[in-house]
DNA sequence: TTTAATTTTGACCAAATGGTTAAATCAAAT
DNA sequence: ATTTGATTTAACCATTTGGTCAAAATTAAA
């Protein structure tokens, strides 16, 4: 089988059927023969390609986690200042997460259901966590931020960012928002959050 | 059947085991044999109170929307000054979140599965919109206040509030909190998320 | 062209699961 | 004590579901 997935190959349809039908239906929720028919393959053939339904769900799993969460927090390695890395962070995961956009419930939800998932995540927003602490701390020390907890910053910036996307039905159901309004009110929050929190962090003269 | 459930009644045993088995494993994960196990009870009981698997995860899912939302929104029926509602939504809110820690991410996701359950809460939702605009509108009028969109205020400080009960295990993983420490993380939220707020929504001289 | 290896399929299977039923038990009323 | 109605149980049932297998079809190698 070999890690050659050319594009268009049986392997690719089904993952991509599988990703569609395991973030819609969930580990539980989702039938390997709706996973076949929405690849347009036999059943069997899952069975040829990814060993059982727990493989293929690890293997969908395991891509979420390796390429949507690096690249949505990545700026936190480059040399920008704090503000900026700030802004682009809140940017770059508002479009990474529009672009995934059912990802997260479903990412977190089996998490939920399953921390021994977690894995290697842990380990990177430890880094995270430790370069923001030593930015925030400079900051602070040259008198233009206020002292603050960088647990409790990261984790309002990402509550803040994430949750319209966790809680998108329920938004767009309660305030009756058109899908055209719900990506406007989105985008209007690149700007919004760091402005919030920024404005918080820096002390005023 | 009716309404009578005294405590300790089997009816209150079944609800009280499905709840804890579809909150841990959702709609789909949950078996109707380890609901009975958890009630110590026979399975054909389970379809003698409630007839079928759908019916009880209807019971669990309703009660805990009509008696959890409710209770987090109620604040803003109040007349107390809009800063003062705020700092009590939050409050409030973290205190039920916390009592329920493992209610808010069954809730997105099973909305999120299917959104027809959402039901009641969108009018609820509605009329905490209307309340909230009408507040800001006279602070923002009598310049006590910018102007800031009531459907952006509302998400923000629900997602913040929120977040960390949806990616506990995450932040706890992550962060290597332990159970004290998480708590007293979420505690310093009751101030800090107001504060934000705030800060952000009112002019200074 | 043959041969060998790989990919795909249809038919099938055992286990699990939601649900049913008829009998047994219990409580209340007569 | 007997009857009547509600509650509880054990044994079953039909269907669904993940998974297997041998054979067919396709592709690659000789």
């Amino acid at each position: 089988m070999g890690n050659n997935q050319k594009i268009g190959s049986t392997e690719e349809k089904i993952l991509e059927a599988a990703k569609k039908v395991f973030i819609q239906k969930g580990m539980y929720g989702a039938r390997m023969q709706e996973i076949a028919n929405e690849a347009g393959i036999n059943k069997a053939l899952l069975h040829y390609y990814f060993r059982s339904k727990d493989q293929l769900f690890e293997a969908i799993f395991q891509e979420a986690f390796t390429e949507f969460i690096p690249k949505a927090f990545s700026v936190f390695h480059s040399k920008k200042p704090f503000e900026e890395k700030l802004k682009l962070f809140v940017s770059n995961y508002i479009d990474v997460l529009t672009a995934n956009s059912y990802l997260p419930i479903f990412m977190l939800n089996e998490i939920n259901q399953n921390p021994d998932r977690l894995g290697h995540m842990v380990n990177m927003m430890g880094i995270v966590r430790d370069k923001v602490s030593v930015e925030l701390k400079i900051n602070e020390e040259e008198g233009r931020y206020r002292a603050m907890d960088t647990v409790q910053l990261l984790s309002l910036v990402i509550g803040m960012t994430l949750f319209p996307y966790l809680a998108k039905p329920i938004i767009k159901g309660a305030f009756s928002l058109d899908n055209e309004t719900f990506h406007a009110f989105l985008e209007e929050r690149k700007i919004l959050i760091p402005e919030i929190i920024l404005n918080y962090l820096k002390i005023k003269n």
